[in-house]
RNA sequence: GGUGAGGUGGAUGAGUGGCUGAAAUCAGUAGUUUGCUAAACUGCCGUACGGGUUAAACUGUACCGCGGGUUCGAAUCCCGCCCUCACCGCCA
């Protein structure tokens, strides 16, 4: 959520910021200063009547207590009339208090001035690329078909348990997701990210509080008996933990991972963009996130690309950074990096992570703070990123890593899977 | 799920209708003193939305889990909900 103030204060700027995202409404700007400046109109008119029903009760106060009991009655009489006014304009408030929120929502985050403008993804940039694409032997396969061959992931039985898109994993392929799990945790922690295993459902304030809600509302699976969402990310229950907190400066920058299964309902998603594994309703990923200092965020930023990209150098992908066009950025973010890799048998580049600074975007709506050393209040910067997510990573690896003889292992994640090669 | 107790500022904790935005202690912070460490003393020390100011000072309103209600006036009384703790029930 985007603050008022910079509306107000940058009100072009805005405009133009949202352009390049191709927000198609921009007079909401202006309509948001118009509520926020009725809201302080009647806020003051509700001062004020306050003010006199609190100055003259204080007043009748002390006349019972002179037993003064006429002059009582007759204050009384004057509260009443406030009391009327301050009704109407608490109604009134309320009313224009909920509109400014309902339309505040509906903006979107300002692309940061790296954004390319752009309206699909064809207009992404490709920021560097690394690692080599495998020649793979003439009979390779695609991850479908590779893990019915060995065994490694069971979509029908899953299908039978629950519905299409929640895999069961089988054998060495659930040995290898754990093995995964394991190091990408590792890996993290080692980089000094703090380890959590948050809940798997929240309740509405934090999904509100993460900008799941309200516009995301239909991607998420919902628990209406107990009124919980099961998490699309471990982002939502992660950065809750500093919904409505005020950080100490020196405690900054606060880094956390955290591993959770994720749940996307993906509604109305089919076709060959989503065989196997590349799109599932459940899987495995493991998230990073930073709060920070303002003035560090797009350094905390660039650590967090440096991070992903070691660690997928790591797994000897071949892979490639891009850098999300304002049309194709998600709603809270000020700018996102992408992280893909190449899927050499079914040749084409798979997204397994995807690094995001929101700058204040979601602390606003978090109200997550911080006191300056001047004594003024702060919104700190949130940033994420996956680091990372499994189902493609786990298709890539077996595709790329594909000989006659079996799967090799890349060498960094044998210690955990506890073998070489899958045949 | 049942019964009981409780939810007050960063923490502990006082406060049962007006003198309480809230005692006290601790923590924090600025300073004074002391030869260092430590200690002692003094000041400051909630948030939000307004007004005011170059910035402050100053000032209005709201907030004592959340939402309603009673009252001229509510942290305090009433109702509903949420959460925490204890015991019981159930249970991985």
């Amino acid at each position: 959520m985007l603050q008022v103030n910079v509306l107000r204060t940058k009100t072009d700027w805005v405009k133009e910021r949202l352009a390049i995202r191709n927000f198609k409404q921009p007079e909401l700007v202006d309509a948001i200063i118009a509520l926020d400046d009725e809201r302080k109109k009647l806020q003051a008119a509700f001062d004020l009547s306050q003010s006199k029903i609190n100055s003259a009760s204080k007043d009748i106060g002390k006349l019972m207590a002179q037993g003064d009991k006429a002059g009582a009655e007759a204050l009384k009489a004057e509260v009443a009339v406030n009391k009327t006014e301050v009704a109407s304009l608490t109604a009134s408030m309320t009313e224009v208090e909920k509109r400014l929120q309902e339309t505040l929502v509906q903006l979107p985050n300002l692309p940061n001035e790296q954004v390319p403008a752009g309206k699909t993804p064809e207009d992404n940039e490709v920021v560097r690329e690394g690692g080599v694409k495998p020649t793979l032997y003439a009979g390779a396969k695609p991850h479908w078909d590779l893990i019915k061959e060995l065994k490694l992931v069971d979509f029908e039985t899953g299908a039978k348990i629950t519905g299409s898109g929640f895999p069961l994993y089988t054998g060495k392929g659930a040995r290898l997701q754990r093995s995964l799990i394991q190091y990408f945790l590792d890996y993290n922690t080692a980089a000094g990210y703090y380890e959590y295993i948050p809940p798997f459902m929240v309740n509405e304030a934090s999904a509100y509080a993460t900008g799941q809600l309200p516009d995301k509302e239909g991607q998420m699976y919902h628990a209406t008996e107990d009124n919980f969402y099961l998490i699309p990310t471990a982002e939502v229950p992660v950065t809750n933990i500093y919904r409505d907190t005020i950080v100490k400066e020196s405690d900054l920058p606060i880094r956390m991972t955290a591993y959770s299964p994720c749940f996307r309902r993906e509604a109305g998603s089919f076709g060959k963009e989503v065989r196997g594994l590349n799109r599932v309703h459940q899987f495995e990923k493991i998230e990073i996130i930073q709060i920070v200092h303002p003035d560090n965020s797009y350094q905390a930023l660039d650590d967090m690309i440096l991070h992903v990209e070691k660690l997928l150098q790591s797994l000897e992908l071949p892979y490639r950074i891009l850098r999300l066009c304002g049309g194709d950025m998600g709603f809270t973010s000020a700018i996102t990096y992408d992280f893909e890799v190449y899927s050499a048998a079914q040749e084409r580049w798979l997204e397994v992570s995807s690094v995001s600074n929101f700058e204040s975007f979601q602390t606003n709506r978090l109200k997550c703070r911080f006191k300056d050393a001047d004594g003024k209040m702060q919104l700190t910067h949130s940033l994420n990123g996956s680091s990372l997510a499994l189902p493609r990573i786990f298709a890539s690896l077996i595709e790329n890593n594909q000989t006659e003889a079996g799967i090799n292992i890349p060498a960094a994640l044998q210690p955990y899977f506890g073998a070489a090669i899958i045949n």
